[in-house]
DNA sequence: TTTTGTTTTAAACAAGCGTGTAGAACACTC
DNA sequence: GAGTGTTCTACACGCTTGTTTAAAACAAAA
């Protein structure tokens, strides 16, 4: 039918892999599975690549571009802004349904992350850790400098947790309320999301720093 | 050294397959783990429960007994008590350290959540559903008749969320801060998230319900 | 055309998997 | 002790895995 002059075979080797490997994890994804959705023989794997785990690193290096991170949301906004901008665009992110890479890009995060490798650390530290330094700037600036490390240390996490369960538990949502609301409508959900974080954190901070 | 006449094999064969599925997942336990974990023949796994899918069901079924649940907790008491201690509870199965069996549970619980198999709907119903059963009536309550469904079940989620993060998140957080607060301190963790949550909660609830 | 280097291919490899089988070992009743 | 049903063992089967190999196909320069 088609002939491919124009595609490398050690690019499609990569598009495939990266689908494959979001698709079905590291362990799961068989080099058969890749070379044939690439149209490529078996040993095109090693070739190209020198092995299955070589593979999955180039994946993930294409996946995770390094990229010099744009500073957070603008600081002059009220922290409070802050929050729920920063909510809506990880909301954003996550769901977002147009952006394939983007999508792979989690789907390979979470599974690293129910099944940590070696390659978490790297995956952590392009993906993971800028967002998180940013919620946590935002989360002291709430709690105000009274706020004890631990709390700035756990409050940082509840939030994050609010908004990744959404994508770990959806399986066990599905099960326990099958008419959950539908995750088009994700305005509500990060709005809520929004208040919901928002009071907790007020909570925490009434209570670790009492009227003066 | 020691014979074993006391020990039956098929029972050997069932606590090794515990240990191995909780510590690995059904797809990389192998049976040939189990049975040398029991000091039993490979062939024992397919003689005494036909195969190694059997095997595993076999496993649930012990590891999440059919029992019936006691009430929650006393319904005479405020319902914001009822949410410390329901949070409590939980915390404290979560992480307990000395019950192995509650230990094995959660683990595989995760790897079911995971990758999710044909089993993960029993597992649910037997574990989770009481619990989230339990949380939900507690939420109603201190949201209101006001509240729709839609913020009762985003929150009751978001609850549920604030507690299995750390489990699920755990070789995350330790990544990224390592200096993370001891999880010996268990009633700092569930006094925390009892506060941040009954916050959310409240703001919650304010927005749904604004004063009359 | 010949040469040289790169890429692709079919086939095979060794290792590991779950499972089946036939016989030995065992425990127990007559 | 002979018979009988249960349990265990060594071994092998068929299959899938990632990887290797040797030859074929190809491309570009001499």
């Amino acid at each position: 039918m088609n002939r491919k002059p124009d595609v490398n075979t050690k690019e499609a080797l990569l598009t495939a892999a990266i689908r494959v490997f979001a698709d079905k994890g590291f362990d799961a994804a068989t080099v058969r599975d890749i070379c044939s959705l690439a149209e490529a023989n078996v040993a095109a794997v090693n070739y190209h690549y020198g092995g299955k785990e070589a593979l999955y690193a180039a994946v993930l290096e294409e996946v995770f571009p390094k990229e010099e991170r744009e500073p957070g949301s603008d600081a002059s906004l009220p922290p409070e802004e802050r929050l729920r901008i920063f909510l809506r665009d990880l909301a954003g992110e996550i769901y977002e349904r147009g952006n394939e890479i983007i999508a792979q890009r989690w789907a390979i995060f979470l599974r690293e992350m129910a099944k940590p490798s070696r390659n978490l650390d790297f995956l952590i530290r392009r993906q993971i850790q800028p967002l998180t330094d940013d919620l946590r700037a935002i989360v002291a600036e709430i709690l105000g400098p009274d706020a004890p490390d631990s709390a700035l240390a756990m409050s940082s996490t509840n939030i994050w947790a609010l908004m990744l369960d959404h994508l770990l538990t959806q399986p066990i949502q599905d099960r326990l309320t099958p008419s959950r609301p539908a995750p088009t409508d994700m305005d509500a959900l990060v709005d809520h999301v929004t208040t919901f974080a928002l009071g907790g954190l007020l909570a925490v901070k009434a209570k670790v720093a009492p009227r003066p």
